[in-house]
DNA sequence: CCACTTACTTTTGGGGCGGAATAATTGTGG
DNA sequence: CCACAATTATTCCGCCCCAAAAGTAAGTGG
């Protein structure tokens, strides 16, 4: 039971292999990884006994379920002490930061939350530091923070522009660094939700694996080969300039009939203000669209369509296994499903693969999850030198 | 000098990444081939000698314009005798044969057409051996053949079915190969076109790469770390149902505002002739339209308006390094080039990154060559199998 | 002619993998 | 109750392939 917590390094690039996929997919019979990774049995013997021996692995009572009427030998499958670590995770938002605490497999275990009073980087890493010091009373395991910012991050380190921050080159993990000597990664908040849903999410696995959001904005994040490619504009706000419906509406930000402009909350309530002067929370406007009222119907089912305009594009150029569809505006989904489907189908070819669409809920906790995930991969692939290295 | 016409199977994989890379990136000293594949010197005298040996490579003497002040022992470029092995490719159209054959670098070195007098598989079959023993016996060093066909082929073998040649489950691979004696590959057109860009052509190298082609149909092909991503719908006729102007033309083809209505040659000769009552030629009315004759200029307008937007969305949400647009079709970005490349900015975010796309006309003959470049993967990675594994 | 640079070759040592033989553990069938 | 089959895991050995280091080759510049 040696308690390193320093990181995997010095794991052989076989070694960290196993762990991972034991990390990712849950416990596996040694025969099983060797299925997976294509090696011999013999080969895993050599792998898994270090492993077992750090205390990283250990073997798991069996739960029955898997029994089947199986003769031979039974497998003695491994797993990852998922709460030997334990990892931070921080979204920030204007006025709030967002706190969990997660294990290694990046199931929360608490939720921590706080208003942010100041805009000031100094102060505000020495919340997020205050933050983490009272978190590590309870988790005195901590191995690593992950910061969630919307905006520009360079280096998974600075922070190189937030409008609402106002932030401009921000040495933001440096400054949390020095007030928790904990090492700390920052990713813009879209790209660590598709880096969590990759590893521990809908991506889990697959090889090519797309993730829209809409909320605030819209976010997009592409995985091929396992992982995500970047993308220059991926942190100043995607979808302004994609025109689902050249007639669509005009609103403040995004171009005429843009994602934008008819997809996102604040987009859709600015519709419904202007048109009826009323203004309503997206929760209600979606109640009302249900109920049948013409206005909110209206923008609702516009808003329906561009998205399964967008779905569609995206099935039919990236061609993904899977996209999931994540944000605080998916009720949408609730409310106009049907025509969502109905749109993807008009816009693919019907002998086309079916479009496999995964639809979450996201509050402000599972951002803060996907911050905590990427602390996760620093820790498990070696400090994160190379993760996304074109 | 030993001959072998099988394969380079007896290759280590080593060996073969060896071979691969100077086979597409042209004469390369050792050392550099060293830096491409990350591996040290030693190991590349060692994998080279064998090359060397066996005839498959050769230390070229150096064409001095690389030279360059440079200092030092002068390297030894090594390359593929690329005239070693020869390569046919046909391309089959409704009422041509298109032939070719090519070098290992898939250089197209004659060209031989014949017309296509009957659809009959057998007939064709022999058709395709006849004109296979007449280039024979001017490169008897023939090492393999491929075929490109319009429709659904399956296993590189079977032509599962094609509207154009009335064929069903035709094992178009084993008639020929009974009749040449020469390992056959049969693919879709469209395919194969993609994979030689892919191995020789655009997207040498590339990581991400996508292929849109315009003529009678609309194609596309997507190559992701560096295997082309295979589709459904592939051999079925892309863009029937990419609705890109929902309030677009209506045409015989495709789904109202389709890719296809908008884009390929015989919808647009079938918008003038719907509204002008002339038939004209697609050249034609490019010219025309070129000239600033109304009609010609409006429908073109919109086809260039179009193929903005088609090439604005691969490069959002695929983000390839390039998009080739090829076929017969091309000739609108010579006429309305920068229509399209103003739709392209109105649909990109001003800070992404610029779309590198690159236009290349293409006669049958390319095609044919496309198909070749399957017989030469063929014969370079061993016979086949898992060329298209998923 | 000698230092210096770069390219290639040879040798050596070691890591890691596959494969065969063995042990462990269970169910099956007489 | 005991072989026997089936399956998983372990041990051991040999091979392959690679990196590192040291040596050789071939040129440039003072």
């Amino acid at each position: 039971m040696t308690t390193r917590t320093a990181s995997w390094l010095p794991l052989s690039p076989g070694e960290r292999a196993v762990a991972l996929e034991v990390l990712v997919h849950g416990p596996l019979s040694r025969s099983e990884i060797a299925r997976r990774l294509s090696l011999s049995a013999g080969s895993l013997t050599r792998l898994t006994k270090p492993l077992l021996e750090s205390g990283l692995l250990v073997e798991v009572p069996e739960g029955a379920p898997l029994a089947e009427v199986r003769q031979g030998r039974p497998s003695q499958p491994l797993d990852i002490v998922a709460e030997s670590r334990s990892f931070v995770g921080f979204k920030i938002t204007e006025d709030m930061v967002y706190g969990v605490v997660t294990t290694l497999r990046s199931e929360i275990v608490t939720r921590y939350d706080r208003p942010l009073a100041t805009h000031d980087p100094h102060r505000v890493a020495d919340q997020l530091g205050e933050m983490t010091a009272e978190l590590a009373r309870a988790y005195p395991g901590l191995a690593g923070i992950g910061i969630g910012v919307g905006g520009l991050v360079q280096d998974r380190a600075v922070v190189g522009e937030s409008a609402f921050l106002s932030w401009r080159d921000v040495r933001l993990a440096e400054l949390v660094e020095e007030r928790t000597g904990l090492p700390v990664v920052v990713e813009n908040d879209v790209s660590a939700l598709v880096e969590a849903e990759t590893w521990f999410g809908a991506g889990r696995g697959l090889d090519r694996f797309a993730v829209l959001t809409i909320g605030a904005g819209i976010g997009y994040g592409l995985v091929l080969g396992g992982k995500r490619v970047p993308c220059a504009e991926e942190d100043r706000g995607f979808g302004r300039h994609w025109i689902v419906n050249p007639n669509g509406p005009l609103t403040p930000d995004g171009a005429r009939g843009s994602a934008v402009s008819l997809l996102t909350i604040p987009s859709i309530r600015y519709q419904i203000r202007a048109a009826t002067g009323r203004d309503m929370t997206y929760e209600e406007i979606l109640a009302r669209s249900a109920e049948g009222e013409p206005m909110p119907a209206r923008v609702i089912d516009e808003a329906a369509r561009a998205l399964g305009a967008l779905v569609a594009q995206i099935s039919n150029f990236v061609i993904p296994q899977k996209i999931l569809l994540a944000g605080e505006g998916v009720g949408l989904m609730d409310v106009a499903g049907e025509v969502v489907w109905e749109t993807i189908h008009a816009h693919r070819h019907p002998l086309a693969d079916p479009v496999h669409l995964e639809t979450k809920v996201s509050d402000f906790h599972d951002w803060a999850r996907g911050a905590a995930v990427l602390a996760i991969q620093v820790l498990v692939l070696g400090n994160g030198a190379g993760v996304n290295a074109e």
